[in-house]
RNA sequence: UGGCCUAUGGUGUAACUGGCAACACGUCUGGUUUUGGUCCAGAAGAGUCUAGGUUCGAGCCCUAGUAGGCCAACCA
């Protein structure tokens, strides 16, 4: 009843003052448009996220539409790897869209465009464009191909489309200032020759659109209320409205682009080129390496889609520069797994660990909680016997009493088993721990309700039985980046950046309930981290990927 | 020697049409706890880029600065 009453973003109050003007509720209409030229990353989620939760909030129709217009770096293997990714998110689009489903019609208007003398084809070279270009404080100068007869234009044009001119022999060009304060009205480039199959319409085309001809189009032609996109695009805004008004009529429904500025995340890039470059350079192994930013990296890291869309929510819709502290990424996924994911007991750093007074050859069955936040979640059992793995940082001959963990003559409490007591270590000859003794106080047992079970020990351990154990390779990932923005070093290349420390892998030892674990699967290996199953995981041979490690106050002190 | 966008605690966002700056993360305390996790309670931390102006009153409006970003691909 007493809802709190969120404040909507300017994206949303945008919308709501649409709907107070002229705009119905079913004229709402949004799309995501990704060039499939590469992977998806986490700035794409939150663009994701925000015209697909657009649709959900106002029950309006969302498109999936490719923005496949250069046949050069486009790719059917990434269109696949799209649609993967956005339902991987939980979204359902209204329709797949492709730009190039619109290419006969762009061809048409750009025609009309032709015969209206809104357009010409311009005989020069690239460099020759770009030097009449102007720059943004000198005007530009008209290209001497301007005032081409609407005959030849047209006859140039029709060559063009049949692949009868060389590449870059001819462009088409929008007729518009080349004095303009814009320098995107300087008579934009609409078709350029690119003799190359596209991967939907093969070798049917000989010219694509531009993304400025293609886009807008696009959207009008799909009747899209709203097009968002990030800030870089504003001052295509204006290049936007310019071609819609060419193609529509008085009265029709006009879609309306706005900006929005991207997400930056900390200590990794978010650009869909050097992401490439780090697969390109074998930094990491592919696009969906658990280090990558990318929503494959993030799902096989153990990312859930929920904790992507809690964050793309919380960090919210802006027009200004930012930096999202990755901290605030790990929280979301801690927050969502805390709930979810099943407690286990695994050693990354095994040290042997005797109960000298636990009969020999005896081994039972011990109850554990399957996760503290989750009645439903049920128990499971525990093998415990006299030979045991604990983690080697839990022990320490002596230690003032901030040490919570295993000393000697202390005692200290087995994660739902016994309460145990240091007694003695065995050493090589270098001082290295090979073993730690200990005794056991038998009537301790977890869950038994004795006096003895109810004593108060400040520590709790987690391990795993020798004999019972799984071996099992892990994967401990830190940030990929040193430096919070590798991108933004001035004359430093991002690459000089890498952390050389990305990527550990260790075996540890992981309780036997594990050995059925399936790729993708979540546990919390208590008192450690978050860690989910590799894709290349195999029955005989466990793989685990660290997705965040547990909140330490107790590593934090020790700095 | 241009045009456009932006400017609120360490970070990200709020503050309905002007009414003495809120939330989350992070940080720090303390409590609970068979995870030094979770949870709970509390604290510190900005006076809203600067300078003027309008107003009884400005983070919100106006003016001028300053700082950062974007714009000169036959990329999107």
């Amino acid at each position: 009843m007493a809802e709190e009453k969120k404040s909507l973003n300017f994206i949303e109050q945008i919308i709501e003052e649409d709907l107070k003007a002229d705009y119905k509720k079913e004229n709402l209409m949004f799309r995501f448009p990704p060039e499939p030229n590469g992977y998806l990353h986490i700035g794409h989620a939150s663009s994701i996220c925000l015209n697909f939760g657009l649709g959900e909030k106002y029950n309006a129709p969302v498109n999936l539409r490719f923005d496949d217009t250069n046949p050069i770096k486009e790719e059917r293997e990434f269109v696949d790897a799209i649609k993967r990714d956005v339902q991987w998110l939980g979204y359902q689009w209204a329709k797949e869209c492709y730009a190039s489903d619109y290419f006969q019609q762009l061809y048409d208007w750009a025609v009309e465009l032709i015969k209206n003398g809104d357009a010409y084809v311009d005989s020069q070279t690239s460099e020759a464009i770009a030097e009449q270009k102007g720059t943004p404080t000198q005007p530009g100068t008209e290209s001497p191909y301007r005032s081409r007869s609407t005959e030849e234009n047209l006859d140039l044009f029709e060559q063009m489309k049949n692949g009868e001119t060389t590449e870059g022999a001819h462009v088409l060009r929008a007729k518009l200032d080349m004095a303009s304060a814009n320098m995107l009205m300087r008579d934009p480039i609409m078709y350029r020759c690119v003799h190359k199959p596209h991967h939907r319409t093969e070798g049917e085309w000989k010219i694509y659109p531009m993304y400025d001809w293609a886009h807008g189009e696009s959207d009008f032609i799909e009747q899209v209320s709203h097009s968002f996109c990030t800030l870089e695009f504003l001052p295509h805004r204006e290049l936007y409205n310019w071609f819609i008004g060419k193609v529509s009529k008085p009265g029709e429904f006009i879609p309306k682009q706005r900006e929005f500025a991207r997400r930056n995340l900390s200590h990794t890039v978010v650009s869909k080129r050097k992401l490439a470059q780090l697969v390109e350079k074998g930094i990491v192994e592919s696009w969906d390496d658990p280090r990558m930013p990318t929503i494959s990296g993030l799902r096989r890291r153990g990312y859930t889609p929920e904790s992507i869309k809690n964050f793309a929510e919380s960090i919210g819709v802006g027009k200004r520069e930012n930096m999202i502290d990755v901290s605030h990424l790990e929280f979301c996924v801690r927050e969502d797994l805390n709930k979810k994911a099943p407690r286990v007991m695994g050693v990354l750093d095994p040290v042997k660990l005797v109960i000298t007074n636990y009969p020999e050859g005896e081994e039972e069955w011990l109850e554990a909680e399957n996760n503290p936040e989750d009645e439903a979640a049920g128990s499971r059992q525990v093998p415990f016997s006299r030979e045991l793995y604990i983690e080697r940082e839990d022990f320490k001959e002596s230690a003032n009493r901030k040490f919570f963990r295993l000393t000697l003559n202390k005692e200290v409490r087995l994660k739902n088993a016994y309460i145990i007591k240091g007694e003695d270590v065995v050493k090589d000859e270098e001082g290295n721990i090979l073993e730690i003794h200990c005794t056991y106080d038998p009537k301790s047992k977890s869950g038994s309700g004795t006096e003895e079970s109810l004593r108060k020990v400040k520590g709790t351990l987690h391990w795993v039985s020798i004999k019972h154990a799984i071996k099992a390779e892990v994967r401990l990932y830190d940030r990929l980046f040193t430096e919070e923005a590798p991108d933004g070093v001035k004359d430093r290349d991002f690459i000089e950046f890498v952390n050389p420390d990305s990527l550990n892998v260790i075996t540890g030892y992981v309780e036997p309930s594990l050995s059925s674990a399936e790729e993708l699967e979540k546990f919390q290996f208590q008192r450690i981290g978050y860690f989910c199953i590799d894709k290349e995981s195999t029955k005989d041979h466990l793989v685990f990927n660290r997705t965040v490690t547990l909140r330490d106050s107790w590593a934090k002190k020790q700095k």
